[in-house]
DNA sequence: AAACCATTCATACTAAAGTACCAAAAAGCT
DNA sequence: AGCTTTTTGGTACTTTAGTATGAATGGTTT
């Protein structure tokens, strides 16, 4: 909402501009006409690629992570961390290696990572991860 | 790379069309160049929420599914439908009651699909499977 | 200091996943 | 009809995943 109105705010004041600078161009002359129509152009044309970017973020959103949940849970950092190498695809012996610690320790992870997630699998863990944006996707 | 030439070929052929209508406008008095720099601002900036329009639509993208590309790896129907199921957490003795087959067919399925895939472990084969696009993420 | 939590690790076990190999219907193609 | 692929299923086996339980360590809170 809010950026919506900073767009509208930056046309008005755009195109404010450049009537002033029509009504210049005007007094001194028609010799420099398109190039004020080439700077309109660039000016909206960049207005529009702006809201464009705004667009195409709000779209990427749900690939966004919310952590507060994650913490709501009750998962741990390390749970976490297991977490997202289970969705990586990873077994509990990479893990280990990865985390450098052992696959016992991973197993304990992930088997407190299902109860909390309330997930039977490590596959359905990371479905409702996902879900739940807690991972992104 | 077809849209960035077509997008250019309409800002040039835009440009031109305007400038023609400065001339006009010169020649006819100076009256309406507000309008003509109006026309401008709207013109460019329709053409940047165009290209907004298309590449939201690329970012959405990854949700869809590349079918044609499930075929190149020489999955078949029935694994693919197994595949679907294995995404969404299921397990084999799961899959198997769903699609009304035996648990041992499901895992001759998934060994199969794990080979095509390319894959370790059906977690890694859902990972691998997102981004090859064969399922929506 | 005592209590608590996160992290680590181990053992022993059960369950699920995955491999290998075979085989037989069923469906599709030429 | 003959061939090929798909789909189905089984057995026997190995590997990985997951559970249950207990325990040690270090950091934080009360």
């Amino acid at each position: 909402m809010k950026k919506t109105i900073f767009v509208f705010s930056a046309l008005i004041i755009s195109l404010l501009v450049l009537f002033k600078l029509g009504e210049y161009s005007f007094i001194s002359g028609n010799t420099s006409i398109e190039i004020v129509i080439s700077i309109v152009a660039i000016v909206f044309l960049g207005i529009g690629l702006y809201i464009n970017r705004r667009k195409a973020q709000s779209v990427r959103e749900p690939n966004h992570v919310d952590f507060k949940k994650v913490k709501t849970l009750g998962i741990s950092d390390r749970e976490y961390e297991v977490l997202i190498e289970i969705a990586k695809g990873l077994s509990n012996k990479e893990i280990g290696k990865k985390l450098h610690i052992s696959e016992s320790t991973i197993k304990t992870h992930v088997s407190n990572l299902l109860v909390k997630l309330n997930a039977k699998r490590r596959t359905q863990a990371i479905q409702i991860a996902k879900e739940l944006s807690l991972i992104p996707q």
